[in-house]
DNA sequence: CTATTTTTCCATCAAATGATGGAAAAATAG
DNA sequence: CTATTTTTCCATCATTTGATGGAAAAATAG
């Protein structure tokens, strides 16, 4: 039988789904504790125990909600490395920069969660898992930083980790650095582009680097 | 007369400061909503009742400790430009990367305060200035990216946030991305100056930076 | 030592919040 | 159409949590 998760993704008009989309938004925002479930279902315009009707309790909805955008993030990543698949380093990168920012500036949530779960505890610590190492590993290889998916080495997880830090951090401090910086929304997206390929462009397909496959 | 956090500071071993030493941590576990005031008030080992006689409402000590760390890193900053005055640029940075990460392993709570500053919205907004901008400000002009304090550009702004976010993600995700790497607390640290610096200097201070003053 | 002030804690309150039972309503099956 | 299942909501509960009054204790002043 398929889960309340299963069910939400495959019918994404139903009331569960609708549910679901509002508590990514309210936990990306808010984190766990500072979200509550009237808040949820307020958003979603229901009662709040039709919320606990689908979702059962509070913790649960959470684990649903950080399954679904890791398996977001995974879909994501697996279609930008078809894009970028067989082309020069440089411009393998160039294009993940591009796709993955827009993308995840239009699911903001998706950074504000990854950022919560990294950063922050919970009061009850029932953790999820987050398949973090196995998107690390998987980026890991289609930018072609290692050979084997298998084993990448410990320095190549962290230059990965340097890499999704530094989008998500720019896409979840958006409000906070926009307002500091006083530019408009498209205007800091096109900068934050800029600056991660100033950034990670150098040290990663830059002239002075090894440019290929290093195990 | 001084105000409760000037107190605080100026008194180290006193009930006040160490209850703000508390909170410290908790709020910076934990996020505003997360962390409770009998939390903290257990932590310092002293009544509830005696947190509000100390510092008022919760929103209040929050207040105090974000002034306080705030207060801690502009220090620090001003401590670390001390150093690098006058050396080159590359230099520059790499003492200043390893001094920052040292400083900031030390003191997670600060980075995870500034976090979540950044990421997280509060239920009730009441926003405490911060000090970002001049804090950004200060460190493009120590770090030599622009000649005038006043007037740094807003690229220039970015690339200064972007390794300020760096710095504190790799502080802040260390038990998530510790767990992850299976490594002891000092090669991870170690290896985030590393990989900091693999990042940094390339685009910074490179052969094909401009390694000077922009403006 | 005595009076005053400061500090601490116990008891308690009010509001917010997670959670549920059960009736009504809506949808589905036959 | 009727019976059954699914879904929704109202009312309500128990716990947590922010917050306070007031008495006791400790510290300070004279």
């Amino acid at each position: 039988m398929p889960s309340p998760l299963e069910k939400a993704r495959r019918d994404p008009d139903s009331t569960k789904a609708r549910i679901l989309k509002k508590a990514r938004t309210i936990f990306g925002e808010y984190g766990f504790h500072g979200a509550t479930t009237r808040m949820i279902a307020d958003e979603a315009g229901i009662d709040i125990s039709t919320l606990y009707y689908h979702w059962g309790e509070k913790g649960d909805l959470y684990e649903a909600v950080v399954i679904d955008i890791s398996t977001d993030l995974q879909q994501k990543l697996a279609e930008v490395e078809s894009i970028v698949r067989g082309r020069p380093l440089a411009e393998r990168m160039d294009i993940a920069i591009d796709c993955m920012t827009d993308y995840l500036f239009e699911h903001p949530e998706i950074s504000n969660l990854v950022l919560f779960r990294y950063f922050a505890k919970t009061r009850d610590e029932s953790l999820v898992d987050f398949r973090v190492p196995e998107v690390v590993s998987d980026i890991a290889r289609s930018m072609g930083l290692c050979k084997d998916k298998k084993r990448v080495p410990n320095i190549v997880k962290m230059h990965v980790l340097a890499m999704m830090n530094a989008i998500h951090s720019f896409v979840s401090g958006e409000s906070f650095f926009r307002s500091m910086l006083d530019i408009q929304r498209d205007e800091y997206v096109s900068m934050v582009k800029e600056t991660l390929k100033f950034i990670l462009l150098p040290a990663f397909a830059g002239p002075a680097s090894k440019k290929g496959i290093q195990d």
